[in-house]
DNA sequence: AAGCCGTGGAC
DNA sequence: TGTCCAAGGCT
């Protein structure tokens, strides 16, 4: 839709733009993707739905690049559900490496245990049932369902959010948070044809991906350039300033540095060591008793953090509520 | 519903 | 160097 079309007039529950025009993005945008699309993994055909799964979970808040080399880890480790089950909370923790949020991890592995014990070790085809997994919301139930299964339901991601924000919204940005006619628009964005539905999501979250970033897109690399809502009324800039996400000096920080340090040692660690900072430290020093070059690494940066005893005492005890260490006596390790 | 939860590449 | 942000989910 653009503005020489009066559709913006229109209230929220007619159709986006002209039919013809809509079975002209479609086709426009496919056809781009088919062309420009990237060929990745957990894309192929052969590739099973657990597959398909791990790819969602990882791809969570996390890049492509680094998410291409732990999934061909995992699927190669851990074939199916039962595979995964079968492993200990740590060893999982380690092979999620530094993907990030590591809560994903023991997530995936408590979904792989309830695939392998209720679901005879096969991925539900089922939405509310996908749904109803640990670690599966919205996105990733739809795009289990859309990408494993081949069915014909609504995917709402980041990507297609901002792509629909721009393309038809006239907008630079979409809302902050995901909004009842976001979901409304991609429902009627959609193809009718089930084939075309699955190749349609697929491609805009890809355009969205490659061509219609967040910083900087490439407008001129763009299929539906001319249809687009945001070019044609001169690219207002967003009407709000994203909140960007702090991280230095963060309970965030202190936990990434606690985690990297339990991920690297054989062995577990004492609190003591992991609650102190640098000048404490030098009072422990009799206590470290080879802890490992990588460890003593890890341990090195978690103490040079400029965090006081309460945020270091509080990160812990949030690692330890969420399951991602243990602590037995005087020691702290990955959850066995 | 707004904030929390990792990590690193790009600019 | 600092800031932004990436196929979200959970509370």
């Amino acid at each position: 839709m653009n503005s020489r079309l009066p559709w913006g007039l229109m209230n929220s529950s007619s159709t986006p733009c002209a039919p013809d025009q809509l079975h002209g993005i479609h086709q426009a945008v496919i056809q781009w993707f088919s062309r420009a699309g990237r060929d990745l993994p957990w894309r192929e055909p052969a590739c099973s739905p657990w597959g398909v799964l791990v790819s969602e979970i990882m791809l969570q808040q996390t890049p492509v690049v680094r998410v291409l080399p732990i999934w061909r880890e995992w699927l190669d480790r851990w074939p199916t559900p039962a595979d995964l089950a079968a492993a200990s909370p740590a060893d999982v923790v380690r092979a999620w490496g530094r993907l990030g949020y590591p809560r994903r991890a023991l997530r995936l592995h408590a979904a792989a245990t309830e695939i392998a014990d209720h679901h005879d070790n096969q991925v539900p085809e089922n939405h509310s049932e996908l749904l109803a997994l640990p670690g599966i919301g919205s996105y990733t139930a739809a795009a289990v369902a859309v990408f494993a299964f081949g069915q014909r339901y609504t995917v709402v991601d980041t990507n297609i959010r901002r792509v629909q924000a721009r393309l038809f919204s006239g907008k630079a940005l979409p809302s902050k948070t995901l909004t009842a006619a976001e979901t409304r628009l991609a429902d009627q964005l959609m193809p009718e044809d089930i084939a075309e539905s699955v190749k349609w999501n697929q491609s805009v979250m890809e355009l969205g991906a490659l061509v219609c970033t967040a910083r900087s897109p490439k407008c001129d690399e763009c299929p539906v350039f001319d249809q687009c809502a945001w070019i044609a009324a001169g690219r207002p800039e967003p009407d709000y300033v994203p909140k960007g996400q702090s991280w230095h000096g963060t309970d965030r920080q202190v936990r990434g540095a606690i985690m990297a340090v339990l991920r690297h040692s054989p062995s577990p660690v004492s609190v003591d060591l992991l609650l102190t900072d640098r000048a404490g430290a030098e009072q422990l020093a009799s206590r470290i008793e080879n802890p490992g070059q990588q460890t003593a690494d890890m341990l090195e940066k978690l103490w040079a953090l400029p965090a006081p005893l309460e945020q270091r005492e509080r990160a812990l005890g949030g690692l330890l509520k969420d399951g991602l260490a243990t602590r037995h006596g005087d020691e702290a390790s990955l959850p066995s």
